[in-house]
This record gives C-alpha cells, structure tokens and sequence, in this order.
DNA sequence: TTTATAAATGAATGAACATTCATTTATATT
DNA sequence: AATATAAATGAATGTTCATTCATTTATAAA
C-alpha cells in the first residue's frame, strides 16, 4: 500500500494560499494549482473533496493557527493591561510574520466563502475573549460597555495599523512604506488603554 | 443615430455590484451579468472595455460616490472635536445606506484588482484629511502622533461597528442581530475622542 | 422622409474551467 | 518475493467563460 505524502499535501496548501492571495479567487484554478504544486489536477481531489473543500480546509487552519498564536501566554485571569498586551502582541507578531494568512482571511471576510459555519474550536476562543473583557469591567479596570464597543476600540485600530503594515500603504503623502514598529504599537496601545480606563 | 441608454448602464452597473457582492468575483461572469441586467453579452462591450475595466469603474464611482458622501458638511478648518463628529456621522451613514458598496470595497481592497492607481481626487480627499489633523494638533485639540496612529484610532472602531451591523455578526453568544444605534455610536465615539485629546 | 450612424443583438469561437476515471506506480503487509 | 491496496497520473468530458462580429434596430440630423 502506498502511504499519503504529508508534505504534497502542505505544499499544496501552501501553493493555494499563494495562488489566491496573488490572483483572488478569481484567478485560481485547480489546474493552476496542480502545476504549481508539481502534481497531476487528479491528486487535488485525493487530499480535498473539491475546490470548495480545500478552500475551507485552508481556512478553518489558518483560524486554528492565529487563535493558537493569539492565546499563546494569555490568561483570561489575568489584569486588563497586562492581558491587552499580550494579545495586541501576539496578533501583532502572527499576522506580521504571517502576512498571506491575514490577507486570506481578509479576503474570505466579506467573500461567500464565508458562510462556513462556526467550529466548537471559534466558539471556545469567543468564550475567552468574552471572559476576559467580563472579569476587565468587574474589577473596574474596563469602563462597562457593549462587547461589540470594546471590542471595536480594543483590537480594530491595532488590525489597522497590521494592515498598512502589510500592504506598505500608510496615510502619508510620500512614496515611504510605512512599518509598525514596537514604539508606534506601544504608543498606539497607550491610547486605547486610556480610551477604556474608567475615570 | 442611436443614442447611449444612461438608464442601461446604470443597470448594468447596479446588477454588477449585487452579484459581486453575493457571489464574490469568482461567480461573476459577463454571461450571468448580461441575463440578469436584461441585455445581451455584446452590450456590455458597448458601455465596458472588458470585464476588468467594469470591475474598475464600479471601483471608482463608489469610491466617488463614498468621498463625496464623507465631505458632505465637512470643514477641515472646523474644531477636532466637531469635525469628527462630523465624518463619523458621514461615514457611518453612507456606508449603512450603501451596504453593498462598503461590501464591494472591502472585497477589493484584498483582491488582485486593488492595483489600480490612485487617481487626483483620491490625492485630493487625503490632502483633505491630513490637514484636518495637522490643524487640530496645531491647535492642541488633538495629540501628537503619527498619521497612521491618528488614522487607527479615529475610524478604525467604527469601520468595525459599522462591518457588524452590516453583516449583523457580532460578538455576542446568541443568535441576536447585532444594530449599530446612535447610542452605541456616540458612546464610541466619546471614547475615541478621550484617547485623542490631549491631557 | 431619407439617410447616416451608433446601439443592440446573439450565435459563434477558442480558451480555461472543475471534475472524473481507467490505468499505472509505489509500498506496507504477508 | 508476492500480493493487495491506496496514491498518483493525465487524458478526456462537458461546462462555462470572456470576447468578437456580422447583422439588425432605433433615432438624430438632413
């Protein structure tokens, strides 16, 4: 019997990813696909059902892998200072070393792929991000609001900065790519602490 | 002599948007376009170069129209804390009239097709914006910071409550559409206002 | 009313698409 | 070494794609 070839397949992913961040969903085809993995469009449909599938598949692990990288050293126990922190660093740190699987996924965001349905995986991750902003507003280090509000002014300005990051397309009038380096990041965490800080 | 039907185009256009938005550029086709806007596949080359050249106008009329919609009222040379205000409101209105535009744009922005070149009016509305800030931190409405930081925290959490009102999946457990009222907004926007400000 | 011209048509073209399947290849098990 | 089995192949299938063009239709200008 011959075995399954564990790295055709992550080399295939890995070609996917590439392929649909350079060409959109539009450009990527499963013959292109098998060229640029060097297998034949035949072997495609051995390690994923059809093209759907390995979209999805490839989604679902690059969820797995930020929400992994994001609760790496987390405790949900811990102050709110100190557990912003470290999450605004952890995202920080993924999405930038990981700049093809902030821009998958921001390109399956608003795409119809994105109908997928929630794994108990997501729902877990949501529940501690939940617990951490409830225990932050009971001991009255977190001003009590909705948690669409603090989760709006906690974490999307950070995704702003990752992305002009990213794309090197900042605000400024020049031709100079704009780098988020770890003074801009701590400058910027200031801001939303003392935004969320009860008075 | 024939003359151009401006009500096709807009048709056309309109349709062009809606399928783009539910079926993403992948189940976009001239064919699917030509059926649902009630004219034949060869008339869309009578209004469009091609496909990508539909897909780019489509781009910069919402980019007008988005612009427009955002200096609507807007003095550059107006107190921080009104100006804001101002383009806030502006911003969330548009893009909550306009679902399928903001849609459409987020879609884009991470696609192939965002290469397209900045055109003189988009240069115009970043000057606009820039010397908003630059006034108000002249004036000492405003902290001292990098454009991009600026940038981050004065729309970024309202892009955000705006994309989850939109697409009504916010952070909450339940099956709850999430709504972005007026409340929710102002209550925002007075902590964003509290992490610009100077102390 | 006639004429000139651009809009509009839709069948046709060839390329690219996702997927299938009869066949071949590699290898774990015996 | 023989066998069984799943991986791997790649040509083939039928569909859909973007785009073209000879033809027809509508209308502004004469």
């Amino acid at each position: 019997m011959r075995t399954r070839d564990e790295q055709k397949e992550l080399t295939i992913r890995e070609k996917a990813l590439e392929m649909i961040v350079e060409q959109g969903f539009d450009g990527f085809s499963m013959q292109k696909l098998a060229k640029a993995a060097n297998v034949s469009p035949g072997t495609l449909y051995i390690y994923f059902k059809d093209r759907d599938d390995l979209i999805m598949k490839l989604w679902e692990t690059q969820m797995k892998n930020m929400s992994d990288a994001i609760l790496y050293n987390f405790d949900p126990e811990a102050s709110f200072e100190e557990g912003l922190r470290v999450q605004w660093m952890n995202r920080a740190r993924y999405l930038i070393e990981n700049p093809l699987s902030m821009q998958f996924m921001e390109q399956i965001k608003y795409s119809p792929y994105h109908h997928v349905s929630l794994t108990r995986l997501d729902n877990n991750f949501l529940d501690m991000m939940r617990k951490f902003a409830h225990n932050a507003i009971k001991r009255k280090e977190l001003v009590k609001l909705p948690i669409e509000v603090y989760w709006s002014m906690a974490f999307a300005p950070l995704y702003q900065l990752v992305k002009m990051h990213i794309t090197g397309r900042g605000m400024h009038s020049g031709p100079e790519k704009f780098v988020l380096d770890e003074k801009t990041m701590n400058m910027t965490l200031k801001l939303v602490l003392k935004a969320l800080r009860p008075t």
